[in-house]
DNA sequence: CAAAAAAGTGCAGTAAATAGCATTTTATTT
DNA sequence: AAATAAAATGCTATTTACTGCACTTTTTTG
């Protein structure tokens, strides 16, 4: 689904950013390691509360908006 | 958890100003009734396939990005 | 107000997410 | 190249999301 693979891409370059290790990411937002890698390795289909917690360790956060109409 | 009730609105609201049921919008976006009542009623806690499948649906999409420092 | 429609809830089976542990593979560093 | 660190994967137990069905409660309509 391509659209989900940005998710995970966002994701994964946030946490690089960030400098942090899976497994020190994992700690902070309190999910389990293997969910964080299943999820960054496209093998995934976490809760909207993992989802939660795990951009919110990243100072981000989930949102739902109106699709733009082109691209 | 007050930032995911916001979904919840969100979902709501255009779902009515779509003008469709419950019942439709779960048939529309293939996913159960019941598993839409218990996102509606804020009593779920759906993976990111059901999110993504119901926005969809509602001509919208799931998205992360970085949290505004106020408010 | 009565009837109909829509939304919410209890129960229960099935499928899948979460999580830890051990191990392997890949990447980084010395 | 060897050692170390980070990431990926197989296995497995436990929890919980997903779903349908029947029923109740609430809202809307005639």
């Amino acid at each position: 689904m391509m659209h989900l693979e940005d998710l995970i891409h966002t994701v994964k370059e946030r946490r690089k950013m960030m400098d942090v290790t899976q497994e020190t990411l994992a700690e902070i937002s309190d999910i389990g390691l293997r969910t964080l890698k299943q999820f960054e390795s496209g093998k995934g289909n976490p809760t909207l509360l993992t989802l939660h917690k795990l951009t919110e360790a990243l100072g981000m956060e989930v949102c739902i908006q109106v699709k733009k109409l082109n691209e």
